[in-house]
RNA sequence: CGCGGGGUGGAGCAGCCUGGUAGCUCGUCAGGCUCAUAACCUGAAGGUCGCUGGUUCAAAUCCAGCCCCCGCAACCA
């Protein structure tokens, strides 16, 4: 039974248009999944969008359109990114959709059925303008509620709660047990303590006089599910877990299309873990029966903040990714979303600092290094490459310390650090840039001694060879450019644009065969002036 | 005594879990090369790794205390 990586993004809220941390978090579900798919494993890597909500049905008002056409455009902006970004996955989830109802309605007539679920009533201080109720927490220091609540009134409220606090313990056993449920491990540090705070139910409903834009409580036709049921359950009904009869389904009868899959890798941001996801969701999945050893794993990544300053909305310095991948190109952004900031930790934004990793790394480094060798290849060689016996003219740290760095290189993808990765990869293209320097082709070229000459096609050899490597290596993060490495090597001709083109197998030295004719050289990162 | 993160040459960062010559990119300075996208290569200057104490043969790394910065309602990765 073959076992396939299943891999998920958090679903991106569709009030309004993605900006760049959603494209950075999607980029990274991108990247570990092009990586397994490099070493010849099945993915399934699912994304997708959370259409429903008070904010929707709220924004939709305010444009003057239906919330489904609202939450339509939005949601093209999304897919529409992805493609520009190359962010290439196996299933879409749109909570909207029949298949997503179904599952989310089973399960919670399952759970009121076992009396996980109860309703009950709520009184308190309402805000009408946020719709909302007020805590204590809302209050100003003179004990009132300010004035950016608009209205308050006293209010009292019938609502269904699931019995969040009685799993406490086990979640709590759950995280003792596996340290790694949640990576970073600081990460799952700050869940744990969150975790034994924990108090009171979860409110999973909302009467549909307040909010009508949702799943509709099969138990209640007056209410509609609140955001938990409905958004995190996306994770499991488009990856084909079934409800088939609403009062029973032990995990063991899930279809093997299910099983197969399950348990994700689940890519979230920070501000998502608690208590989203490690709370609610962990706790929703054992409830309805998933066994300990399927919980999903939990990957927490940081933010890109602007200027040290969180980018937010309302703050109003959103990074719009359109905007930069229009200005620069998808490849520069991709690189500089992977490459700059170490995963699980913050980074700050900066175009100049994108546009310094592109030329320093891409341009002048890769890209020349792809540039010159071609072009030595056709000046000295009519663009033939020669493959001799034995090659002793690769530089010492490529023949000793190959096989250590393509272990480094493994080992960060492994570790999800695309960043390490990515500067193991081009360190190679570093190492011959600085070889052809120490042996001259130029001056060997000119020559006429046959061992000159020998040493000149070896070195041409090897250069080419170490950038079908890199191709292979960088891969997962720059696609389109390691397509545009082999076309000018003209290489694997035949398989260009399909991602089977690479393969981590094949980088090793010396797949090049004898008398291959490479391309022309192209500027494949032309430089960003500025 | 709330929770968590961070404090490393001029700038931005990695390293810390699993102690052992402090690494990367940019910038600066001085050379070199010319195949190449004014790209490339070599060398140099520049850090008592926030502070104090402890453990140790050895501490950026482990432990304790302290100082400073950031995030923790909602929008929101």
């Amino acid at each position: 039974m073959p076992k396939i990586l299943f891999i998920t993004t958090a679903i991106d809220y569709t009030n309004s248009p993605p900006h760049v941390g959603h494209a950075y978090e999607k980029v990274l579900a991108d990247v570990i999944a092009r990586y397994h798919r490099l070493k010849g494993e099945k993915v399934f890597f699912l994304t997708g969008v959370d259409q429903h909500g008070q904010k929707v049905q709220q924004s939709a008002a305010k444009a003057g359109i239906p919330p489904a056409e609202f939450v339509k455009g939005i949601t093209q902006k999304f897919i529409d990114l992805w493609k520009k970004l190359d962010v290439k996955y196996d299933e879409w989830a749109e909570t909207t959709s029949d298949r997503h109802k179904k599952v989310v309605q089973r399960i919670l007539q399952r759970l009121f059925n076992e009396g996980e679920i109860y309703k009950d009533k709520q009184a308190g201080y309402y805000s009408v303008r946020q719709e909302q109720f007020l805590t204590d927490k809302e209050r100003g220091a003179d004990g009132q509620f300010g004035p950016e609540w608009g209205q308050v009134e006293f209010r009292e409220e019938e609502n269904y709660y699931f019995k969040l606090s009685q799993h406490k313990d086990w979640l709590l056993r759950y995280l003792d047990n596996r340290n790694d449920a949640v990576i970073p491990d600081f990460r799952q540090k700050e869940l744990r303590n969150a975790v034994e705070k924990l108090s009171g139910d979860l409110c999973i409903s909302r009467p549909k006089s307040r909010l009508n834009w949702g799943i509709e409580l099969p138990f209640d036709k007056d209410f509609v599910t609140y955001v938990w049921f409905d958004a995190l359950t996306n994770y499991i009904s488009f990856a084909g877990y079934t409800v088939r009869e609403a009062d029973s389904f032990p995990y063991n009868s899930q279809p093997q299309e299910f099983r197969d899959r399950w348990p994700a890798l689940q890519i979230i941001g920070k501000d998502i873990l608690v208590p989203a996801h490690g709370i609610y969701w962990l706790i929703m999945l054992h409830a309805i029966r998933f066994p300990d050893d399927q919980m999903p794993q939990l990957l927490v990544h940081g933010w890109w903040n602007l200027g040290g300053a969180k980018m937010s909305k309302s703050a109003g310095n959103i990074v719009d990714p359109f905007v930069l991948a229009d200005k620069y190109c998808a490849e520069a952004l991709r690189y500089y979303l992977m490459s700059d900031i170490a995963t699980g930790q913050d980074a700050d934004f900066s175009e100049e600092r994108l546009v310094e990793r592109y030329n320093a790394d891409l341009a002048n480094n890769l890209g020349n290094l792809l540039n010159r060798t071609l072009n030595m290849i056709h000046r000295y060689r009519q663009g033939n490459i020669r493959k001799s016996a034995a090659s002793r003219k690769r530089p010492p740290d490529v023949v000793d310390g190959y096989k250590q760095l393509l272990g480094e290189y493994t080992a960060a993808m492994a570790a999800i650090r695309p960043d390490v990765a990515i500067e193991r990869s081009l360190y190679l293209a570093s190492v011959f840039n600085g070889f052809i320097e120490f042996e001259s082709p130029w001056k060997l070229a000119k020559s006429v001694t046959p061992e000159d000459s020998k040493t000149l096609e070896e070195l041409l050899y090897d250069c080419a060879d170490s950038l079908r490597i890199i191709a292979i290596l960088i891969s997962p993060m720059l696609s389109r450019a390691a397509h545009g490495i082999f076309d000018q090597l003209s290489w694997k001709m035949e398989l260009s644009g399909k991602e089977e083109r690479f393969s981590l197998a094949d980088a090793e030295w010396g797949r090049l065969p004898d008398g291959h004719l490479v391309g022309k050289p192209t500027p494949l990162f032309p430089r960003i002036e500025t």
